[in-house]
Parts: C-alpha cells; sequence; structure tokens
DNA sequence: GCGGGCAGTTGACATTTATCAAGTGAATGC
DNA sequence: GCATTCACTTGATAAATGTCAACTGCCCGC
C-alpha cells in the first residue's frame, strides 16, 4: 500500500503529468514490498505482471545464456524498470536481483495499460520514458562495438566523475567484478584495463578513484556525446 | 505526395488502428522520395525532422566513432525507422545510408507528434513500436556479449534460415562485409567463421547457405527465444 | 584477535579476434 | 575480350581478451 514514497514516485517524469485521479488509480492498486540483498525478483522468461519502482536499495539487470551471465545494467532510486515487457504484456527479457536492502512498488501491468488508454499525458510520458529507454541500449551498443575494453573503462570513468559531481576524486558505486560483466569484460582483464588506465591518469584505491589527469584521460577516452551522454 | 504505396504504410502496424482522418493528415503532410544507392539519408548527430518509412530498397544504419564504424542494422521494406529520435525530438544516434535505389516517404516529426496527441490508437501503436525495438536492442546485446563471433553467426544463420522459409538451403540478403560489420566482426573473421561453421553442417557457396546437419548445428548455436526471436 | 571467506589482483598461458599483406575469382566496363 | 575493380579469402602475425591458478588483503564473525 502507498507509503511516504508517493510524492517521489509522483515525481518520476513518467507520472509526473498525469491527472491526479488516475495516479491515485494507479497507486492504490500497488503495493509496497521490502527485499533483502540478493533476492531475484524476477527471471528472464517470466510473464510480465508488474510494472517495477525501485523506491530504495539498487537492482542489477541481468541475462544470461548457455551458462553465462552478463550485467545489463544498474537500477538506482527512484526509477522504473521493466516498462517495455509491461507495455507488451511480453516475457521479461532480463533478470532482476537486488544488490543490497531495497524497498520495490510494484505496480500490475494491467493496470499501467488502463491508465495508458485513459490518460493522454500518461500515454505521452510512457512514450518518452521508452524512447529514452531505446536510446540508452543503442549508445550502449555503439559503445561495446566501437570500443576496445580499454576505451570502454576510461569513458565509464569519465562518466561516473560527471554523475559525481565533476570532481577529480569519486568512488566507485558498483563492486568491480558487476562493473567488468557491465563492461562486457571479465574481472581479471578490468584490473588490468585500470592499471592499464594508469598512464593517462588514472589513480585507483579500492573503490576511490582519482583522475589527475584529466585532459590525458579524455584525450585518450574520446568521450562522445551520441554515446557517453545520458 | 502520396502514391500507390499509401496502403501498404496504412497496414505497418504503426499505423493500421488509427482513425483514418488521422491517418490522411499524416499522408497529406508527407512526401515520397526516390534515393539512389549509397546515399547517406541521415547522418548521426543530425536533427530528427522526419519519421522515415522504407518503401522499397534497403537501407543500413550505421555508427561512428574515432575513425571506426559499425552495422547497427538493416531496414527493409516497408517499415519506419529513427521512431525514437522523432518523438524525443531528439538527434539520430544513427547515420542511415541507402544499400540499393530506394523510395522513402517521410513524415515531419511535427505532424507525427500532433497526431500521437489527438489520437489514442496511434499513440498506443507508438509505444507498441517502441517496446518492440527497444526489446529487439536488447536481445542484440545479450547476442554480442553472451557469444562468441561463431556463435553468432551460427545463430544468425538460423534466424536468416528461419526468414527465407525453414528450408535446408537460403540466400543471405546481406553482404558479407556488412554482415561481418553488423555480428561485430572483420570481414577475415566472418570467412573464418564460415569455416568453423563447416564441421558442424554448414555450406558456403557465395551468397548461398546450406544446412546440411540442422542438429549439429542447432546443437552448437544453442538459440534461444529470448535472444533470437524476432 | 584469530581464522575463514571472499573480492580483487597477478602471472602464465590459451584462445579469440584484429591487422596486414597477398592472392583469388567473379562481375563490370571500355 | 581483356583489363580493372572489388568483394571476398587466405596466411602470417600481432593484439586483445579470457582462463586457470595462486596469492593478497581486507572484512566479518565468533
Amino acid at each position: 500500500m502507498p507509503d511516504s514514497y508517493t510524492k517521489e514516485v509522483r515525481d518520476l517524469h513518467l507520472f509526473s503529468d498525469m491527472e491526479d485521479q488516475h495516479f491515485q488509480s494507479l497507486i492504490r492498486a500497488a503495493y509496497v514490498q521490502n527485499f533483502p540483498p540478493q533476492i531475484e525478483l524476477i527471471s528472464e522468461g517470466d510473464p510480465s505482471d508488474f510494472l517495477h519502482i525501485l523506491l530504495t536499495g539498487s537492482v542489477d539487470l541481468f541475462s544470461s545464456w548457455n551458462e553465462r551471465e552478463t550485467s545489463m545494467a544498474t537500477v538506482r532510486p527512484v526509477s522504473t524498470f521493466i516498462l517495455a515487457a509491461s507495455v507488451r504484456e511480453a516475457p521479461y527479457l532480463m533478470s532482476a536481483r537486488t544488490m543490497e536492502k531495497s524497498r520495490i512498488m510494484l505496480i500490475p501491468s494491467q493496470n499501467v495499460r488502463e491508465v495508458f488508454a485513459q490518460d493522454g499525458q500518461f500515454a505521452r510520458a510512457i512514450v518518452d520514458e521508452l524512447a529514452q529507454c531505446y536510446r540508452g541500449v543503442i549508445k550502449n551498443t555503439k559503445d561495446l562495438k566501437l570500443r576496445t575494453s580499454l576505451e570502454r573503462l576510461a569513458n565509464y570513468l569519465l562518466r561516473e566523475q560527471l554523475r559525481s559531481g565533476g570532481g577529480a576524486s569519486f568512488r566507485l558505486e558498483a563492486e568491480k567484478r558487476r562493473l567488468a560483466s557491465f563492461l562486457g569484460m571479465t574481472s581479471e582483464n578490468l584490473s588490468r584495463a585500470f592499471k592499464g588506465l594508469r598512464p593517462y591518469g588514472v589513480t585507483v584505491t579500492g573503490k576511490q578513484i582519482t583522475i589527475t589527469n584529466q585532459a590525458d584521460l579524455e584525450g585518450f577516452a574520446k568521450p562522445h556525446p551520441l554515446i557517453d551522454e545520458r
């Protein structure tokens, strides 16, 4: 049932413009649940019964094939996930597991589709959100196909730096092994990649990253808005 | 101006359910143009002024970074492309060039957004289309990250086989160098990959592919609906 | 505070993939 | 009809990336 997170949810771009009556109807249908760390919330292939909204904590979206597994994205509060599967009534393409203790709101997909049909603002917001998600994945594909692992790491660090405020020093949000998987490499290779960036002015101490030579790193990474801008 | 392709466009999932009045309004605003082969229709970074609909011919969507280039997708008639950029009024993330002589309908993005606001069926169709595109790119990412190039080729061949009717023998639609780029490898490697599939019952003669041992190839490729189903 | 346990690192090595250079073969044009 | 071009192939080699095994260091619990 609704709680103090309602306001934060309401402020999400997806819900911010819709009529209050419709928002309330979604919230009434929704329920909020707490999950411990390392719980598999969703398994790929499952029917998409709920739109999920991460309120607190963090969630890893990952996929598997033939005994292999890769991290596709990390969800941080407050944001929705698996909207595409919900609106298409199609099975999930990714699995989701909590990385830490997490609070999650679940809105039945059925209700989302009903409100979609009634509320033009909501429909518009869903289109925006989907288009943005789509563009995000395209950027990710470009990153994967056009860059080496060292270049991907360099650009990732620049993005994280920006996200953390732009200072020379910042902390990695992700565990390194998850980061490795997200960037499409092994943990061992990530370790070596960090070393490989030392000549370009990157210092690593645990999760603490310091960029001692911004110009050098950018010269190597060559970040590009059509790949890296989020 | 509208022509005999109107019906085919109308039958596209994106337009099939909308009110005729709205469809006509889109068509009136649209124009149709013929392009020679190898023309760059769109350059990534350009503002997205038009929704494009490929009527005949074929179009390659590709991206570049730092002197490198990769093929992202091939568009075949009759279908739309760059819908996401259109609805978000954001710059194109991919470039597009005709691969052969092509006939293309252009609908001003402005009109698409106007009709979207008026026609619930059209809005619903756009959401469906975007969600499908999104899911397509996610599948592609899984293909790239979870499989080796040999496995990607094997699964690509199985998908093409299905698309061509399922017979043991079929023709490749794409040139091999474009296929290589699409699969995320070099031409040289694609050549070797075809050889590498010979033990699994794949024979290649120019563009003609024959799968002499379906079970072996499938055993190696391990196709999976959440990656390969289109 | 001692002993796992575990993420991360390192080194040696294998595999995969890219690069460069040369060759083949089929389609095209004069 | 012959030369040219261009996609594709092949071989030799280099670079990137993955694997395996051992090791380090730190956190956590008892």
